[in-house]
DNA sequence: ACTCCTTAGAGACGATGCGTCTCTTACGGA
DNA sequence: TCCGTAAGAGACGCATCGTCTCTAAGGAGT
């Protein structure tokens, strides 16, 4: 029997842990299946990560890598954030509501990183915005920085149906560029 | 033995779980214990609800009555929307953060009946502010509405520690009172 | 007052799945 | 070649879910 070791294994029992999530979920993805799909025993798990949550972290940083990016440069205030968003909400699709949940249930520490990059990443997009003379100043409250993100991963926590088209829209016209250029909403 | 019936034993049973779920919190929280705490057999309560999760809710609702009460007048758009957010993180925070992702992860068809309801306050308090003159115009897109109660609740479905006495008021001064009015945002 | 019928109270039961433990054996390093 | 680490496999104990079963309390009906 070949026996696999070190980095090879690892990521044989990622990629049989994100299988298992595709297609089971969050809830019903157990360490058993995980071992089997990977045709090895659960210790082999046990030995790496503490448990089932670590083990599922463990697999999306592994198929899907930096949380975030680079930072959109699209010349345009509107287009930026609009690519924000939709890189959020893509990679939501892909995870699911099901997965999301659980690992807020089980993983409480896992927001601050997301957090302050993603603060990070509106602060550079604004910061070019302001160069370019399309809003009046970059000195922007954090709480105005993160709203549309924010609204965005609410609605996505919470909407039982994919969100509409519109939604990204809405967030940036209604939200985020009033808020950032100084200039009164639009009415609905 | 005195046997308890009809409308008495469910405030009994719901009485008990409200208790372990203050002492336990969800995740913890297991139907056994809840019988035992009400000296009675776990059939009585799946008699009643289905699962774990219908429970809570159910007790959850015995305990806090409606989900929002009446709707604040205080002349003040500023301090009636404050109001509002003081309640939500009153409620939340005698839930603590554990019992609402635990719920999140298992009833996903909790929120849109809270949502609606909010929507209709904060439509309500704005339509006052604007027959008032504080604001040019009750005509506001929906999701600037429920701006600044989705950004509360996000926030505590991450924070890790208690929130800060200024995030309401940053809320309400960075976020809704400039969306609302049409004047530009304070910066930082 | 007597009977019946629902269901409370109590706990056994099977199933599931976690996380631990044990055992054998492949294989890389010295 | 020998040895030690860890892979592969699965048994194990424990917790808890949700179901089933049994006895008897105490209203409802005559």
């Amino acid at each position: 029997m070949e026996r696999r070791r070190g980095a090879e294994l690892e990521a044989v029992l990622l990629d049989a842990a994100w299988d298992e999530l595709m297609e089971s979920g969050y809830a019903r993805l157990t360490m058993e299946a995980v071992a089997a799909r990977a045709h090895t025993g659960k210790q082999v798990l046990y030995r790496r990560w503490r448990n089932r949550a670590e083990l599922v972290v463990a697999a999306m940083r592994h198929r899907t890598g930096s949380i975030i990016g680079d930072i959109p440069d699209t010349g345009s205030l509107r287009d930026d954030v609009l690519a924000v968003l939709q890189r959020m909400a893509d990679r939501f699709a892909t995870l699911g509501p099901d997965v999301v949940h659980g690992l807020l249930a089980e993983v409480p520490d896992l927001d601050p990183e997301v957090h302050t990059r993603m603060s990070g990443v509106m602060a550079t997009i604004v910061k070019h915005a302001a160069e370019r003379g399309e809003i009046p100043t970059a000195d922007v409250p954090d709480r105005v920085l993160t709203a549309a993100t924010n609204l965005l991963r609410h609605e996505m926590l919470f909407a039982r149906d994919p969100l509409p088209a519109s939604a990204l829209t809405s967030l940036v016209d209604d939200i985020f560029l009033p808020l950032v250029s100084g200039r009164p909403g639009r009415s609905s």
